[in-house]
Order: structure tokens, then sequence, then C-alpha cells
DNA sequence: TTAATAGTTGGAGTGTACTCTAAGTCAAGG
DNA sequence: CCTTGACTTAGAGTACACTCCAACTATTAA
């Protein structure tokens, strides 16, 4: 599968497909003889999992970390585990806060939607 | 109140306070005669709406225009309204993103659990 | 009175994550 | 054969959100 086509399906720029590559976020993807990317359903997973990772908001570097982790075969079974978990406490953090910041932005959107019918803000 | 206080209270850098007013983020604290911030209740109100909402994501600019539409007063409750419903959206949909996320790190977690126990990571 | 401390400003510097550019290669169609 | 278009690379440039720096001023304790 070309670039174009994976950059398609998963709505990402080409640029960022070479990006993620280059800095080690995803393993090196073969080449044909002409030296063009020709990605596998393998490499089709680890570009699906660096995009929901990256969307969620991971840093760049951990997911190399992962991958480096990954690539020094079965003794790291347990670093990859402690990096997996630490992130999902901060997932877990990082949703909390935006459920916080939901609740502010309902109560101020309910006082707005009051504002706009009786043209003021009410109690402060 | 000083900014040292200020940063102390919600955990910020000075320089940050400092910023967040320079960019229009929060409206401008007063000084006294030495021309040193000293911030009101209301100065702290916004300081940690500032804080909470950059802690989920909102981007400072959206947080500048809405500072500037509060600033042009009761014309533009409805752009206000407009304006939070926006981002209001928009966590929803990162926190949905952040539970996809999740879920694929608990299951990645459970195998490793596994790994580690075993020395082998199951299928696939 | 002087030294330390805490504040001020404008502007430069940094880290993160892309995003773009230039120069080149290759395969296919006219 | 030659052009077009899709790909390649290394490396430069950009956007965002701080973060740091230099030079300065004001207050307070010794």
């Amino acid at each position: 599968m070309t670039i174009k086509q994976v950059s398609e399906i998963y709505n990402i720029s080409q640029d960022t497909l070479r990006y993620y590559e280059k800095v080690g976020m995803i393993p090196t993807v073969n080449r044909n003889k002409s030296g063009i990317r020709d990605y596998t359903e393998q490499d089709l997973d680890w570009v699906q999992t660096a995009i929901c990772m990256r969307s969620a908001g991971l840093p760049v570097d951990v997911l190399v970390q992962y991958l480096k982790l990954y690539k020094q075969g079965d003794e790291t079974f347990k670093q990859r585990l402690d990096l997996l978990k630490n992130q999902y406490d901060k997932l877990l953090k990082q949703r909390e806060q935006i459920n916080q910041t939901l609740e502010k932005l309902n109560y101020k959107i309910s006082r707005y939607e009051i504002a706009v019918k009786t043209g003021k803000l009410s109690w402060d």
C-alpha cells in the first residue's frame, strides 16, 4: 500500500507519516526496488496506533521510547507495561480535567443562553 | 494580591501569568503606585478560568477572542455563546478520543500483564 | 546607606510537532 | 524520447505556548 493511500485512509498528511517513521514512532516501512514505501498490514497497525495515541495527546518521544523497547524484544515487557500504565494514568487525569472544563463551560453556556434571550447576563 | 501569591495558589509560573495578561487572555491587572500588579478577586476569577480552559487544551487565541468579545459588552452575548458552544463540542470530541485511547491502552496493558507473568506476548 | 529581595518591561530563546522546500529519481502515457 | 506526476531525501521553516534574560525600579532589613 502506498503512502498516498495510507494518508487518505487515516486522513493524515504524507509528511506526517514520513515524520513518524523518521523519528522512530513507527518501524521503518519497506521500500520497493524503486525506493518507494510499501506499507504492510503490520505497518498499518502501527500507523493506526500512533495516530490514536497522538490524537489523545501522548507525546511523540514516549511513543518513540515504546517502539525502542519493542524492538529490544521480550526482555522489555515490564518496561513497556510500566510505560503504558503511566500513559494510562496521565490520560485519566487529562479526561478529568476535560470533565471539569466541560462543567464550567456548560455553566457559562446556560448563563449566555439566558443572556441572549433577556439581553443581560445574570449574577456577576 | 501579588503575582507571587497568585502563582503559588494556582501553581503556575509568574511568567505565565504575565504572558496571559500580555496576550490578552485575562484583563489587565491593576498596578499599585510602584507599578506592581495587585490582583483583585475578579482577576483571580479570570486567572482561574484561564488555567482551567488551558489545561483542557483550549487554544490561547480562542480565550483571547473571548476576552475581546467580553470587553465589547452586551452586544456580543450571542458571539460569546457560539464561541463557548464551539469549544464545548470540541472538548466532547477530545474526550471521546481519549476514551478510545484509554480502551486501546487498557487492552495492551492487560496483554502485557500476562506477558510479564508468562514471559510471552499472546496473539500477534 | 547599602545590599538583598521582589517586582517591572520588551524582547529573545526554547521545545514540541509538525509542515514545507529543494533537488532528485522513477514509471507510465503521448 | 520526453514530459508529467508521484514518490524519495535532508534539512529548513512554522505555529504554538510558554520560558528565560537583561536592564531597571522600588521596598525593606541591617
